[in-house]
RNA sequence: GCGGAUGGCCGGAUGGCCGCGGAGCUCACGCUUCGAGGAAAGUCCGGACUCCACAAGGCAACGGUGCCGGGUAACGCCCGGCCGGGGAAACCCGAGGGAAAGCGCCACAGAGAUCAGACCGCUUCGGCCUGCCGGAGCAAGGGUGAAACGGUGGGGUAAGAGCCCACCGCGCCGCUGGCAACAGGGGUGGCACGGCAAGCCCCACCGGGAGCAAUGCCAAAUAGGAACCCCGCAUGGGCCGCCUUGGCCCGGGGUUCGGGUCGGCAGCCAGAGCGGCCGGGUAACCGGUCGCCCAGAGGAAUGGCCAUCCACGGGGGAAACCCCGGGACAGAAUCCGGCUUACAGGCCGUCCGCGCAU
């Protein structure tokens, strides 16, 4: 079909599905925000980020948990394409009650201070 | 207008920019369109649909349902009615078959709790100076209790008692109305049959099991299986009694096949569908006709930001208005019919009582 050029999109989104991935990357790397938690992980050298979303029932009951994910999706969708590593792996967990109410600026601006604390720590093995 | 009863409905609105999931169109960029709920919830009933089991059916066991009639695919649901209870009324509440088939239980209190019974009493006779003691009769009154072998009134009597009578209640037998539950009324019996079946039980009716992670199809890598072909050149073992030749099995290589895991597709959204009108029915509901397409994900879309308005709360102001806060319960996962539970605020109707006016 479509094979004869490559699209000239530079980084593409990938969502995590694998259990094992998250629990590789909660392993790895982790920067705590007010609104939420960034743990974050190398995996290879290719150009693709990949991104999962924890709401586990702390958070509070469905309605709760789904608006905290649609949150850190639409967080992740203004950030992680710019900021974000090719090659990483990405996992935002959402916290109890701040996930939802947080403003969504403060959010924005501290999701680019996570990246950046990941990823100094990640420079210096 | 005030107080009360009851039946429905809504569940913030509009727009902009950037995104997400499905469908359609397009070579493509992209465009169009649709995209959470009344409970999507609890998973408590009933089905559809799959697979498994099974002649039909009967019996037993287990579970469920339980006034009558109707509705429905079906129901433990809904509608209408009956009966009992509550309320001045509108209306509300009720697991509401059978206790003369049988077993069991009825605590405490009380003399006595189902073979009724005699504590205080009442009447009378005898002893006896009254008190008191003993005998006989009685069960009306008191007391206990959730409940005391009918209730009220009268007659009767030594005192009493369905002992007798009237009415009520109860049992039995006709009659009338009703499809029926049942109601009304008549005759008769002569008080005899206490409650609990939500303790067991009896009767009638219903029920095979598991569930969409059901189930069906496609189908990598690796390992293992089967069939066929080749090699037996190098090395080894077994068998055709032994040796040569040859063959077979183990062995090595290849092809094909079937099972099967990751994964993918189907099931998976046009249906016991929704809305309008007409007709039948008190109603639940049913029939006809016209119109509409109304989420289908699969680690799971329905989001982020902004503006204006609408409720609501707080503050300021004489007012217009301004500022700040701020949006009930809650998120589809195979699909329907119900039930139950949660729910800020608001809207519309019907009925009852009181007040005012006529």
């Amino acid at each position: 079909m479509t094979t004869d050029t490559p699209p000239a999109v530079s980084v593409c989104l990938e969502t995590l599905k694998k259990r094992a991935d998250f629990l590789a990357c909660a392993r790895a790397r982790k920067a705590a925000m007010p609104a939420f938690v960034l743990q974050a992980r190398q995996r290879e050298a290719d150009d693709v980020i990949r991104i999962g979303y924890t709401a586990s029932k702390k958070v509070g009951n469905a309605v709760s948990r789904n608006r905290a994910k649609r949150r850190l999706r639409a967080l992740a969708r203004d950030i992680l394409p710019n900021a974000g590593v090719p090659g990483w792996d990405y996992v935002l967990v959402a916290r109890a009650g701040a996930t939802v109410s947080h403003p969504f600026d403060a959010m924005k601006k501290d999701l680019l201070r996570a990246l950046a604390k990941v990823h100094q720590r990640g420079s210096a093995p």
